[in-house]
DNA sequence: TAACTGGGTTCCAGATCGGAACGAATATGG
DNA sequence: CCATATTCGTTCCGATCTGGAACCCAGTTA
């Protein structure tokens, strides 16, 4: 299968993927959600080349992740800023973040610490349980088949989907 | 800047990325979180060529993510499992599924839905503060430099980590 | 002895990437 | 009026990565 394909699959992280999952495009949004607006920000920042970030910004702009607005004209100049579909992925990106401050520290400490306003403190985002708010254990979490995989005929590769085994324990 | 040198920046969601920031990566841990251990169950899951997933599966490994645990002798066969640095990747995979389901279903409901056992009901994930236990909104987290990007002569590049502006409003 | 299974590796054409140069539209300085 | 700068791109080309298919190897079954 070529990658551009895996959008096609019914596996909400493959579609996720399809839109976030290149080179670079995380990295933007990392930028994007510290407050980067422009290109030639974006640009240095990064070191990312120009042709790839055009690339990689109408892309996301595109998706509905950003949005061209602009801040000046003659001449007329855009900035890139998240929707509200980009904010969504404020979990993901923070909990990238957290995973790295965590197994990949290099034995400085954090680079970045995140004060959440509402409450005062130095936040860990933890992912929990929307019903019981406990935070979410892999173990304890059993998925099932949803509305998009009950269908009776569905397409033979997605077929594998729908054998769910139980989650891991870890090992090592 | 070759993508490759991004595990250089002083930045946890770069050092992340270069361990699971590479095509198809992300999906064979989708898989190993579903259940998947052995490497014709990956290939056939994912479509991925056997080239590639060899690769892949190697990178994991070699960082920890996954380990090889043999399973039988004469023939030497070995399963791929999850490690807890692998298990830490569980909020990240939730949350890209999340997104998925919110903003990238086709109008047939989500693939998959997900049952925390600990407290018996349907869970929508979600990323919350460690001290108040409100849902995190990124508008009210505040990032501030941590120790590793204090040091006062850091390399030029990273400067632009140090001016840090605030979150953004949604826009459309 | 032939075919099969699990788990890879080799090879090659084609897609993607990085770096550097080029372009276009307006503003600024002299 | 001309040269230079700013902002946001696009074009081109050689290097790297990817996908598909074929090949390999150790045991196992028939």
């Amino acid at each position: 299968m070529r990658w551009d394909d895996i959008d096609k699959q019914i596996c909400s992280v493959a579609r996720a993927l399809s839109v976030v999952g290149e080179r670079w495009t995380m990295l933007i949004l990392r930028d994007a959600f510290l407050g980067t607006r422009r290109f030639d920000q974006f640009q240095s920042n990064l070191g990312i080349t120009r042709h790839r970030l055009s690339e990689r910004l109408g892309k996301l702009v595109d998706q509905g992740v950003l949005v061209k607005v602009p801040y000046h004209d003659r001449p007329l100049r855009h900035e890139y800023r998240l929707t509200r579909k980009g904010l969504g992925l404020y979990p993901v990106l923070m909990s990238l973040a957290r995973w790295g401050d965590e197994w990949m520290d290099k034995g400085e400490g954090a680079p970045l610490e995140y004060i959440h306003q509402s409450c005062g403190h130095m936040t860990r985002p933890t992912l929990t349980c929307s019903e019981c708010a406990e935070p979410l254990r892999p173990e304890e979490v059993r998925p099932r088949l949803g509305p998009a995989l009950q269908d009776p005929n569905l397409p033979p590769q997605q077929a594998s989907l729908k054998k769910i085994p139980s989650l891991l324990k870890p090992v090592g």
